[in-house]
DNA sequence: GATGCCAGTTGATCTCCGTCAACTGGTCGC
DNA sequence: GCGACCAGTTGACGGAGATCAACTGGCATC
């Protein structure tokens, strides 16, 4: 994919699954040392994704998993209209591709929003693996549960926060996850723009950019484009539901 | 878990995944005549569930799928402050409880909207199958990978499309999942309330019940109660977008 | 058959957030 | 170092849908 000037980074990030500092949060978790060289085995080189590049889009057939690396990625659907709808922030250790699992062919598009690479894992070797190893199978559906149960998620908060409370959701597990990766999770340098917020939450842009400034007004975060420090965590925490109160919209 | 007014019930419909008229919806799609008495094996008796009756909640331990075999179910999460999100509704063919593959137990509930009946799949059972039967582990990706698929049309829905198109788009889904059950499409029997629908879509019950109004005076729609007939199914197609244009929430 | 209850409908009003528009600042190309 | 361009911000305004309230009809209980 890449000329040149990467086959540096190629070459010293040698690929092995098992010295891999993902190991924990990617596939591999909980399986033995011999069954993780041969899931090693299958693992194609690294790719390099350039910022806005495709790593596959809506139609594409389907033929691998992918697991982020490094950067970081956005997945999203389109209409017959065009519209899109962000799904999915991708952090380093994730796996995506599994909505093309039901029909051979991928229902989204991928794309990278930095500098990303990406492990890449033929869907035919991946089988032969699982089928030998059903250790590696019971954990490949776990990671699909986890994508259904984030998904869970996402709808709770489209369907019945409000604006404000939405994007404190979301950056609270935003934080979360950066601390997942041992990262500062108050200080958060956010890959993605306003717009693919915004779209992500079911907002447009303007209301996320007053929401920030809002926000950073009331002391909880300090922005600085594509900066933000939260500066007030117990605050934050507690914008992500209103009054707790009992609007029709809620409980039932 | 019913008393002896199910017995007959239970005795007629005599489980087995080779003659169930669902063969072809739910999990044995696609699986040899051999590898279907395996899957057979496994199925318990089936339970029957009344209205309102809960067939899992929120931390119960994960110790099986289940396939509706009549009737139909909703799904649902609650946060910490008790509001609700309905996750989808689900008609016979369809396989639930995959939540709780991530952590071994359910952060979802499942809830009968009527009199259903259930098939168990006991997961430790389903997995000895599994790792003798690759075919049936393809398929159960294959099933997950569904209903990720499902959950991005439902975020796209409400994400994106406004709250008559949301009920457009929520009826012609019911209508094509009618049709693949061999019912009239165009005749609805909703088992679900209002209420229900609105929380599905993100909206509030009024909202729907002027939606349901407004929809039977363009001559779309024909409402009475729980049943709907769809007289128009050309114009409800045009209301699941607006006007093609060019919405800033929309598009990119 | 009267009573109560809940699902659903309809109307009046309010409000949050979307729309439109103007502006700012950072970055890139020349 | 200038201008173009785009991401992001801020203000003014309007509208889709939420909220509040009153009402209806179906159904179960006595």
């Amino acid at each position: 994919m890449e000329p040149t000037a990467t086959v540096l980074d190629l070459n010293q990030l040698r690929r092995s699954c098992s010295t891999c500092a993902l190991h924990e949060l990617c596939l591999p978790a909980g399986i033995g040392v011999d069954d993780l060289n041969r899931l090693d085995a299958t693992v194609k080189d690294k790719r390099m994704l350039d910022r806005g590049a495709v790593l596959y889009r809506d139609g594409d057939k389907f033929d691998a998993l992918y697991v982020v690396r490094s950067g970081s990625l956005k997945t999203f659907v389109q209409n017959e209209a065009g519209d899109m709808q962000i799904l999915a922030f991708h952090l380093p250790g994730e796996i995506i591709g599994f909505d093309a699992l039901a029909s051979n062919q991928h229902v989204s598009q991928a794309e990278a929003l930095e500098r990303s690479s990406i492990c890449e894992l033929p869907y035919v070797q991946l089988q032969q693996v699982t089928s030998d190893v059903p250790a590696l199978h019971r954990q490949l559906m776990r990671v699909i549960s986890r994508e259904v149960v984030e998904e869970h998620r996402h709808l709770m908060m489209m369907g019945r926060q409000q604006a404000q409370e939405q994007l404190a959701t979301f950056l609270r597990s935003l934080s979360d996850r950066y601390q997942r990766l041992q990262r500062d999770g108050n200080a958060l340098n956010l890959s993605m723009s306003r717009y693919d917020i915004a779209n992500y939450l079911g907002l447009v842009v303007e209301t996320v950019s007053r929401l920030f400034s809002r926000m950073e007004e009331m002391g909880v975060l300090e922005v600085n484009r594509k900066s933000v420090r939260i500066l007030r965590p117990d605050l934050l925490a507690s914008l992500c539901r209103t009054d707790a109160a009992s609007k029709q919209k809620s409980s039932g």
